[in-house]
DNA sequence: TATGAATGAGATTTCATTCAT
DNA sequence: GATGAATGAAATCTCATTCAT
């Protein structure tokens, strides 16, 4: 007479579908994507799928949700014991050189690129970009002034400028090493701009 | 027998289908930009399309060669009575800065980005993209090692790895720029950009 | 072994489940009611609902057949204490007048009425619908016939054809009215249509 | 350099869509329709028909509305050359004796019915079908009006309610025939149906 | 060459019914 | 008996491409 499974397993199905759309999405961009393809992957039935989802947009949408929340539950957890913006600084950089090794993180940038692109044109989908995106500058913005404040960082840098940049570099080149895959430039990469960023911001 | 048609003709045609192609690419996105949103804004049937070209696909490849090729050219042709690699550069940041201002770059780098997206699945797209991006890193690359046999930029730096920086961080803010929409915004970033470049990869 | 629940119990469940599907089919009509529909206002599981009914259509079904025996139940036992074949089309007219003012009786008529268009297209449905039909007729020719004999009612009427009129007439104004929604029109009509009738039929 | 077809032949080819989806909606109804019967009917392929209609939806109403105007169109020749109300009423019952009988009407009136109960429910249909229904309601009205006028009808009759229960009658009618079938019952109801309105309408 | 009507495979989504718990 | 998650056939509609004129 409770056979409604427990909340646990709709969220672990709910993820195990969300995973399988990465992997799609990540493979062969979101509208190329078919539903087919999810339910291939995930082995959930079309049927099962429309239950968890309102459509295959709404899945993109959840999935970039989710990632979201990862990235910055992360990122808040690692700089609860970092205290100068340097160190925050210098950690976003490793968490980048060291993420984007990973196959799903690589795959989340790209349909974060594609929806992009796509959401631009589309104005419901806009808002929740943009909302994303302010996130993400506001996450730079807080750690350049706590720097401008403690005297590491110059004082003429515009924080929301800079932090603007920062993510355009970032996107920049995950963008270009999602296409040309070679990890090793890629690292590299990193290091210099590492480096190129940071000297222009520090005192 | 003489052709109907001047070759001229056939010439003007084909690029009247291209630029259609490209503002309606650019407005929608590849993949959701249908043939008769062409024939629309050409005013040229589908039947004639076809006649010029054998698919979407192949007009999205002509597209962005066709606009590859122009860039090439305006740039060389500034180059051509510009010495120093410094100018050389200060130039290109320039065309930058002023370049996205005109809608149908936008619109081009829009094509290209998503195209690179969805390119780096399809293995004849690729070799395609990687030719296009090699002339865009070659471009850089000379200048560097001109700049550094000169003295005018700093020996250490690798021009391979500094010139695909340039181009991630150029496609990066051009991605957000098409997003956000905000031209100051863009200005500002670039200048900043330069700047922090500059200071990098100058004696 | 006792059965686990008592008759009655599951007597009362599933006229539960008749309710609301009647209340469903009324509003949306029976192909446009989902099977959650009923599940939403009758609040029993959709598994549950079908341990008590084979199909959709079988709902449909025991619903006409239900609501059938309740009407010829509910004229029998006004008709045991008329005697005039003149007060029990009178008392007819004057149920039809009032009835239709219940939400739900108007919600059987657009059900009967959607069933019958449906079932004229299938076979087995045919059937079902021709008896019940014959029920409505019989129910007119036994008056008709018993007014021809106590002198109430011409005798060259034709039973079988006024009683045909009859129903079509009733239908038709429900059919209108169950679109109209104009509760004062309706009853105005029925004055006028129980006029013209008994003007017709009466010696 | 015009194959544009002409706009006859396009003409024609929307009205063979529309005849094929007469009968299809005719014989399995409007939901029970899907667009391959429509296709293999009409020997016309979808993707065709969705060039001459956006929707299935689309088809039924411009199907109710054709058939409207055809009505008006023959009942106003006919009517032409008629000057009295009674003339034209018992026109009116010859056509509807002598119409049914053709198979394309019958089902035209089980598609109307059909919608009506369906549109009920919708908003936007409603206003369509209240608009074709008023057309009904004023052609009666208007006989009426003429007939009291010249003393043929009863001045206490109220045109409106007349009018309103003419076409309840009518649509029972066709609605009981179109289950039932049976022709020869159909024409002896019609003769009653008129002698009885005309008894209570005439002078 | 130019035209645009026709094609039909293929995409998304729905929903009656089943069945493990 | 009750539950509701899962299934998958089937429906509507799209759109790249073809082809008769």
């Amino acid at each position: 007479m409770m056979p409604k499974v427990s909340a646990q397993y709709k969220e672990e199905k709910r993820n195990h579908i969300l995973e399988s759309a990465l992997k799609c999405f990540g493979e062969k961009g979101y509208q190329a994507t078919i539903i087919d393809d999810i339910v291939k992957d995930s082995n959930i039935s079309k049927g099962a799928i429309y239950n968890y989802f309102e459509s295959k947009e709404e899945i993109y949408l959840q999935l970039l949700k989710k990632r979201t929340n990862t990235f910055f539950e992360e990122m808040d957890e690692v700089n609860a014991h970092l205290t100068s913006a340097k160190q925050k600084l210098a950690n976003l950089f490793k968490r980048f050189k060291k993420q984007e090794l990973k196959e799903d993180d690589q795959q989340t940038m790209r349909v974060y690129i594609e929806f992009w692109l796509f959401g631009s044109r589309q104005e419901d989908l806009r808002k929740i970009l943009a909302e994303r995106y302010n996130r993400f500058i506001d996450y730079i913005v807080n750690i350049i002034v706590e720097g401008q404040q403690s005297g590491e960082i110059k004082k003429e840098i515009d924080p929301q400028n800079i932090s603007r940049i920062f993510w355009a570099i970032r996107d920049g080149n995950v963008l270009h090493y999602s296409f040309l895959g070679e990890e090793e430039q890629y690292r590299i990469a990193w290091d210099t701009i590492e480096e190129m960023f940071l000297n222009y911001v520090q005192q």
